[in-house]
DNA sequence: CGTTAACGTTCGTTATATAGAACACTAGTT
DNA sequence: AACTAGTGTTCTATATAACGAACGTTAACG
């Protein structure tokens, strides 16, 4: 008696297991502005080969998703999962520092400060397309966000304010508040975003 | 400005990304008492290229991984990691039940048992290759492992009591005390090994 | 304009992962 | 002993994943 379980062969003759790898791996890639030839670079994978994962036009080898994923800062099991529900993809980096990328490439936020800085200050590169809308939720108290256009036009919403910026104008609001960021000009917007902590007033070092 | 970070390539040219998926693989298969052939059918993976992937001969597709990771009840992480260093493997099974297994194959605990009686009533089948040990920490209070001996020869050792069975005897300790068995036959040792938890007298259900 | 550079795609070739058949090997049976 | 049924391995052919080069596109510069 070699049976275990229901399990059958017949479940799923030709599922695809992979249906939302390719999408993964050109999220993450975008998260960290990395084109093609850069993640070949990092990862030691043919751009050709990237190009045609992120299109599902080839069935990877284990060899090539290990090395992708840990380009990107991530395992195999994370671009494997298909997470079509979710609006905005949260991505552990090692350091433990979530990246959120919207789905639709309307926005994206990559961090681009020092990592041994995050628990004082979180530097983000911020790229919405047109009606591209960013939403987050509060981050610990004391905080205070301040954005920097460099182009294009947004509207941010702290708690009940709202305020609109144009390119070259700079922002400033509290973080701890649940806020909006809206790309309301026709183009791209592109700002910088600098997360600023309570803990970095007051207190020198943390202590460990 | 495209840098990001210091993730560099030359981190390491040529590493080998699944060392261990061989050795895994197979692991698990025999935890579960399956044979390639058996495999095979419920995977849905040639059993050759099953062969070869135990043996490190091949580089498989993420689809294979992941067909044979899904057949083995785990996920493709998992099939990855390299845990050299574990002497047991412990594998969490979807409904949350691990299966111990040596990684020198010297002992296999599979479970036989159905699954939903789990809380009450644990059914394994045990093999131990000569000289195999399996250790196991306590078990909740009140546990009774009964053992009976299909074939070979072992000492069970729980708490400060040792006691030797042969083939066609039945052994019955305290599971809640750190308790060891020892195959001490020449050849393989077989058991059926049965835990009974305490929940399972004076409560008939545990109302969830 | 043409030039350059960067992007992602497609092409041509090579390497190899896959499946299925054939193969040894063992153990149990008559 | 021969006959089975099981194991895991090795064959052979085919499909295709991988790479690097060439390509079309776009954008920024002179």
């Amino acid at each position: 008696m070699s049976m275990r379980g229901g399990r059958k062969t017949t479940e799923s003759p030709q599922v695809d297991p992979t249906p939302a790898l390719g999408k993964t791996i050109q999220r993450l890639r975008k998260a960290y502005n990395l084109s093609l030839g850069e993640l070949s670079e990092q990862s030691g994978v043919a751009k050709s080969i990237i190009s045609q994962i992120e299109r599902n036009e080839t069935n990877p080898t284990i060899s090539t998703v290990y090395r992708l994923s840990r380009a990107l800062d991530t395992t195999v099991d994370e671009v494997l999962k298909i997470d079509g529900s979710q609006v905005f993809l949260e991505h552990q980096l090692k350091s433990g520092i979530p990246i959120l990328e919207s789905q639709d490439g309307l926005c994206r936020l990559a961090i681009t400060g020092p990592l041994n800085l995050v628990n004082h200050i979180q530097w983000y590169d911020f790229i919405a397309k047109p009606m591209g809308v960013l939403e987050s939720d509060p981050h610990p108290p004391g905080t205070v966000e301040h954005l920097y256009l460099l182009s294009g036009q947004i509207d941010v919403t702290a708690g009940d304010d709202t305020r609109r910026a144009k390119a070259g104008e700079a922002l400033r609001f509290r973080g701890d508040l649940p806020h909006k960021i809206v790309n309301v000009g026709e183009g791209d917007a592109h700002a910088t975003m600098i997360l600023v902590l309570r803990q970095l007033s007051g207190n020198e070092a943390t202590g460990k």
